[in-house]
DNA sequence: CTCAGTGCAAACGATTTGCAGGGCC
DNA sequence: GGCCCTGCAAATCGTTTGCACTGAG
């Protein structure tokens, strides 16, 4: 969906990266795609599973997200929500709630910026890792 | 302001450090923190700069951000707010609106995480950016 | 004196990149 | 057949860490 396919190759590596991360709900990081990947393509190389989600996040048909922790972290859903993530397990999950279009109105009128978009992240801790405490 | 304060040293690189951090509104990463304070202290190392930030963040006298991009950040001022980062230069400014504390809320129905906190970073580009486009 | 803290340099982990060869269009 | 894309390995960048020494308490 978007402006630049002009010349993109739907190389066997690319269908399987987006298949793969569609495929899950789990926001993984590359390294993990590279993984899961390599189930289907073991010859795949760790730069091509970078290159590849790079682009497919330029596109905008997949997300990258910034949700803090060491590693960046990818996402096969583009519809608009959240994300929470467990501060003991690091595990991140979805929020579906509506967008707070509020918040950009006011942060429009407090600050001179021309807002594009805003992101909220929840932290906290799951289900798995709460009896641990 | 915390728990363990038990034998921490008041020594010059960690009073320096912080005096700078409170000093700039700036968001500095490491490495800029660590420029500023080699004006004072020559001699300091960037270790001692990452674990000074590190052990301040940790007894919540300074906040670490985890606004995206490359590098982490430092807020000197640990009042709540929220940030807006530029898209086009990564500049990162505060933004003082009331927390929206419905969100925690319709988060926690819809999902099974103890939730802890919440984050909002905004997105935009600042005034210094917007004539170039 | 003692031990937390330091400077320095080497180690590390995530990501990027250069290059030569390979295969989609 | 051109050139986008790949695999591979080396390079890069931010950050962390091991170690012997220093200085705050």
């Amino acid at each position: 969906m978007n402006e630049l396919d002009n010349n993109m190759r739907l190389t066997s590596q690319r269908q399987v990266i987006l298949e793969e991360l569609k495929k899950v709900k789990s926001h993984p990081t590359a390294n993990e795609v590279y993984d899961m990947v390599r189930k289907r393509l073991p010859r795949i190389g760790l730069g091509t599973v970078y290159r590849n989600l790079d682009l497919l996040a330029e596109k905008g048909i997949i997300n990258k997200l910034e949700v803090g922790g060491e590693q960046k972290r990818f996402d096969g859903d583009t519809s608009p929500h959240y994300h929470i993530r467990c501060v003991k397990c690091n595990q991140v999950e979805d929020i579906f709630i509506e967008r707070a279009k509020g918040l950009e109105k006011s942060a429009a009128s407090s600050c001179k910026y021309k807002i594009l978009d805003h992101h909220v992240q929840f932290s906290g801790i799951c289900c798995k890792c709460l009896p641990e405490t």
